[in-house]
DNA sequence: TGGTAAAATTATGTGCACATTACGTCAAGA
DNA sequence: TCTTGACGTAATGTGCACATAATTTTACCA
């Protein structure tokens, strides 16, 4: 065989980690809910071992938390580190506004008018799912403008923790980010060389976002694998057999 | 058996990725060494999989990377990612003086009080290796007092990557922050309750460590894995024999 | 009838073997 | 002599089976 089509079948992995990711911002498992390796693995029609890996991924990524012997968890986000997370953001989002205010490339205002113009148009045509999207990428956007990708994974992560538990707590109904013209008025800040405004509106922002989570109870959902993982599937019936089909 | 001191061997995979991590610290491991397995394994004295395990935590917290297909290699820190860290660092750190400089508890003066004692100590006996330690808690300790704990682990990740580059480029003959009193005046800025003086002098400071650690060129290391690992063992000749052993 | 203990079942964790892939070496042709 | 191709070796990645630990159920005793 010259070429073959998998190379270390590193697609499936990422298949079955963009599953798990996918149903919990889909808001389809409980806090709580127990993560059984040979349930995801015969829903989900790949190996153990396959989900075991993406599970240990997500555990250290901060998605899931894993007890030794016991199992894999979706986390029970405390108001109190829910609360932690927003604060790191505010340090690192104040300073982050401020330094765009500073100074920034005609190219970095292009790309900061032209996410806000996109969120201006889904917010009119109330595309929820895609505003809510828009939304994070926004905070994410402002950090990859600074230039350092340390700081742009760093901050992605805290946005995906903070965004999980968001969409986990009401995930139809939601609009990530408190009003969509704040981000409209930050970028403006930012744009006028405003830094102090700036700053301030983005402390502004993210309290009113940590008040609103807070507010929200979380209601119970589906603990059921079967039913979470209904139309997620790992891959695209890309391989007719999976192989998790054994013997035994 | 009533009692097995082995709960799942979480503490054989903690020697090990402490062994590892360690060797790093210690400046043992030249980066681009390429860690393999089954060296590493017969080494140590461990399993294969127990390897790999603490390959990939290390891979994912940032110690070390992976190529596909292709194995774990020390990283190549860039002048240019060097920076990025300290730049966050500097976000962070400047964000974090401020909030201790307007306001703590006297428990929190007298812990930085006391931390800043025991660095002039170290300083007057002339004792490296503990100064070493006590310059790097003293980053973390600031952002301990602040009490949140997300913060405290974001910024002790950070440290630990840019000490790593650090002892890794010059072990032997380093202290850990530019000047010791350097601490002891940003102490004194927040008991004084001068936000903006400590903000500034923290950053002077972390200006101070990315300058002192461009100027110095990592030199050749050994890439021995035996003689890297010589005298830091995973775990005290708990088993006698080995599976590391393999038959061919 | 309620509580406790023991056994069975289920799930996690780990060692092992094999498939696949990349790298190094050697030889043949230009 | 240099380049290119193929072959052999070694390392990585993955599926599989077993050992260990925890949970649930059941049976027995108070």
């Amino acid at each position: 065989m010259p070429r073959k089509p998998l190379k270390g079948d590193v697609a499936a992995d990422e298949a079955v980690y963009g599953a798990i990711r996918r149903a919990m911002h889909m808001g389809r498992l409980a806090p709580g809910t127990k993560l059984q390796e040979p349930a995801l693995a015969r829903v989900l029609g790949v190996s153990r071992e396959r989900v075991r890996k993406a599970l240990h991924r997500l555990v250290h990524e901060g998605w899931l938390t894993a007890i030794p012997n016991r199992g894999t968890f979706v986390p029970t986000l405390t108001v109190e580190e829910m609360r932690e997370i927003y604060d790191v953001r505010s340090m690192l989002e104040a300073a982050i506004v401020r330094r765009l205010s500073e100074g920034h490339t005609a190219a970095a205002a292009k790309r900061l008018k032209a996410h806000v113009t996109e969120e201006k148009v889904a917010t009119r045509r109330d595309d929820r799912g895609r505003l809510f999207e828009l939304s994070g990428e926004f905070h994410v956007l402002l950090a990859e403008l600074c230039g350092n990708d340390e700081l742009t994974r760093l901050l992605r992560g805290l946005l995906t923790r903070s965004t999980m538990h968001f969409s986990i707590a009401a995930p139809q109904q939601l609009t990530n980010c408190a009003g969509p013209h704040d981000h409209g008025d930050i970028a403006e800040a930012i744009l006028g060389g405003r830094a102090d405004k700036a700053a301030k509106l983005m402390l502004g922002h993210l309290a009113g976002l940590v008040t609103l989570q807070a507010s929200r109870a979380p209601e119970r959902q589906s603990t059921d694998l079967e039913e979470a993982f209904r139309g997620i599937k790992a891959r695209q019936t890309k391989t007719g057999a999976p192989q998790g089909a054994r013997s035994n």
